[in-house]
DNA sequence: GACTAGATGAGAATGAATTGCAATATCAAG
DNA sequence: CTTGATATTGCAATTCATTCTCATCTAGTC
């Protein structure tokens, strides 16, 4: 009863994305999509190699790089570059969301704001611009405050 | 009559500061805060070595990079960390303001919106942060509108 | 002018990410 | 089910940005 092994509607639907944009559904691929569906956190490239290799065999970390740039295009996932470290992923649907990055610990907060969103959309639209991608990643310190 | 070289009431703003954060005050670390100082854009730090050495004879890119981190953690400086591309550089005030990065042709605009930094703060003061920086990174499409 | 800690230059080293190429595996067609 | 065309992979070597090492130099001080 291998049913980490079973394919999950969730991950049959990664399947069908794919083919649908005419790549081919490899073993290695949904060994990542799987592994990034179910991090919690937003995982760097070797960090998702590590962890995939625990459900497939040996994938190289050439893969990863490669697979990732490929759903990022498919707009499956999303890169966030952070200053001074390895670029991280997240499973995405197409929401602009910010990251709250602790500059204490490197803890990474995710929010959703509407008025933010709006902003964004607003300013864009007076510039002449349409939204392809919002990055929102707000540096802070954890305020020492009453709990 | 080398005005390019003549300190600027700008400039000499810069020496003071790093002489009171208790830095020295090096010919190259001018010749860095000149370069951003009169760049209109947002250079990498390898254009920064290309035009700094215009003005100061040979800066090392270790230099460079060095001088730069420096100045970050002084606050006179910004990083800005790109997808796919080196870091650029900008000088800075303590706004906080974003980027539209066109993905068309890499133009960077730069725009400051009052109600998005407010609602930075509110953000994080509700999950318990005090802001250190923010960066908002909008990828957009030039629309095809009027012109 | 001399002293000393801080700063620099040159180049080697690191680490993330990319690439070339031969081997392999997917998927459509028979 | 077998085959063939070709997309994908693994491996290793490579690129590129950035950092580090260490001997030399220099700003700031006495």
């Amino acid at each position: 009863m291998t049913d980490a092994l079973e394919p999950s509607p969730k991950t049959d639907g990664f399947a069908v994305m794919l083919r649908e944009a005419g790549l081919r559904v490899t073993s290695q691929r949904m060994a990542i999509l799987r592994t990034l569906s179910s991090a919690e956190d937003h995982p760097t490239a070797e960090e998702i190699a590590g962890k995939a290799r625990g459900s497939d065999a040996s994938i190289s970390h050439a893969t990863v790089y490669r697979t990732l740039s490929v759903l990022e295009e498919l707009g499956l996932i999303r890169k966030l570059s952070l200053e001074n470290s390895p670029a991280r992923y997240e499973l995405c649907g197409d929401d602009d969301h910010g990251h709250i990055v602790d500059v204490g610990d490197g803890t990474i907060i995710e929010f959703e704001d509407e008025a933010m969103s709006a902003r964004h959309q607003a300013i864009a639209a007076d510039l002449g611009y349409e939204v392809v991608r919002c990055v929102t990643i707000i540096e802070a310190r954890k305020k020492p405050g009453p709990v």
